[in-house]
DNA sequence: TCACCATACGGAACTGCGTTCCGTATAGCA
DNA sequence: TGCTATACGGAACGCAGTTCCGTATGGTGA
């Protein structure tokens, strides 16, 4: 965001890009509670260089993936002006995010969790997600496609829950989402 | 189930008691994550004791909330036999099943967890709700109600996923299970 | 009533993890 | 080249789960 008053040291920088590379590395392997101490060594730094670099657990996670919440917002708004329905840019929207999480094993677990070291991770999800989000259900509703009074952070955090335990193979994470999804839809509530 | 051969010693069938009770006190002050040692001291024993009569943390919660599950469990025929329609008893079993959930703090989370302490926990929700998840899903579907081959299991990790986080004000646990439970109904899959 | 021993107990000790702290090293600059 | 703000490494700490073993005792047969 901002460029610091006084500029990083350089060893300072390159620590900090050894530290994103080895935590995504660390958290495709064992999942983003991959441990502090293994992330430590595949940077070549000690535990101590992590905490400097991000405060809680969550500053890292979302380091390593800010880039593709990013394009997850981004696509929201494009989604809307392209496709057929706002509720079908809706449903593709959360597609993209789904795909997201459950290929970013633990990462679900990880937002949902009420531990100190995930709320920086927690908010910033929130914050990038639920406008987007927002955006979509609003659209809908307005073509009054879906139920009126959705609430956009309660659905992200119903997406969220529905993506834990994606990676078991009993459980089709996906296919909970699209009934979810299908809930959404107005005429469901003459039942 | 089976009465052992040589039955147990008084003092250990009064501290397995107080274990319980102890127990299912620490769950509702700190929900199924409550220390261990916070239950040994509860119940007046050492944690060693814990151990020898739950070797596993999901022994203890299974046992603290046998009654529970089987009582839920059993509301599933009567409410099939009693309901208006298959649906409507499914809803309201889910309804049942929710109610119990969010209201024991960190059981949800829990059931979900993969830790190893919990796989007991696990399978025993597994083994008791399923197949009665699956008569209703059934019977709904035989009439006619609700898209054909859904997954009673799938839909019982959704439905436990959708419960977790149930404390947050901003999150309606039930509100998002109704959506899951209204995605079910067969006129959904027109659009 | 007593002595024996299988059963059960208590809690110290061990393990593994996140996190903090501080003595040491060094990049950048004068 | 020397100085110092900055950054580093990893030992140490706290905490929770789990194991282990020396000690205590309930139940039983003499």
């Amino acid at each position: 965001m901002n460029e610091p008053a006084v500029p990083k040291r350089a060893d300072a920088r390159r620590n900090q890009s050894s530290l994103l590379d080895a935590a995504a590395a660390a958290f495709v392997a064992f999942g983003v509670d991959a441990p502090v101490r293994d992330i430590a060594v595949r940077a070549g730094v000690g535990v101590g260089t992590i905490y400097r670099h991000f405060p809680t657990r969550g500053d890292l996670v979302v380091a390593v993936y800010r880039h593709q919440v990013q394009a997850c917002a981004a696509a929201g708004p494009t989604l809307l002006a392209d496709g057929p329905t706002p509720h079908a840019a809706l449903a593709r929207w959360i597609d993209h995010f789904v795909d997201f999480l459950v290929t970013k094993h633990g990462l679900a677990e990880a937002i949902r969790s009420d531990e100190a070291g995930f709320q920086t991770l927690h908010a910033y999800f929130l914050d990038r997600l639920v406008p987007v989000c927002a955006a979509l259900l609003d659209a809908a509703a307005g073509a009054g496609e879906v139920k009126p009074d959705l609430d956009a952070l309660g659905l992200m955090f119903a997406v969220g829950n529905l993506c834990i335990g994606a990676s078991d193979p009993r459980y089709d994470a996906r296919a909970m989402v699209h009934l979810l999804i299908d809930g959404l839809l107005s005429h469901s509530e003459r039942f």
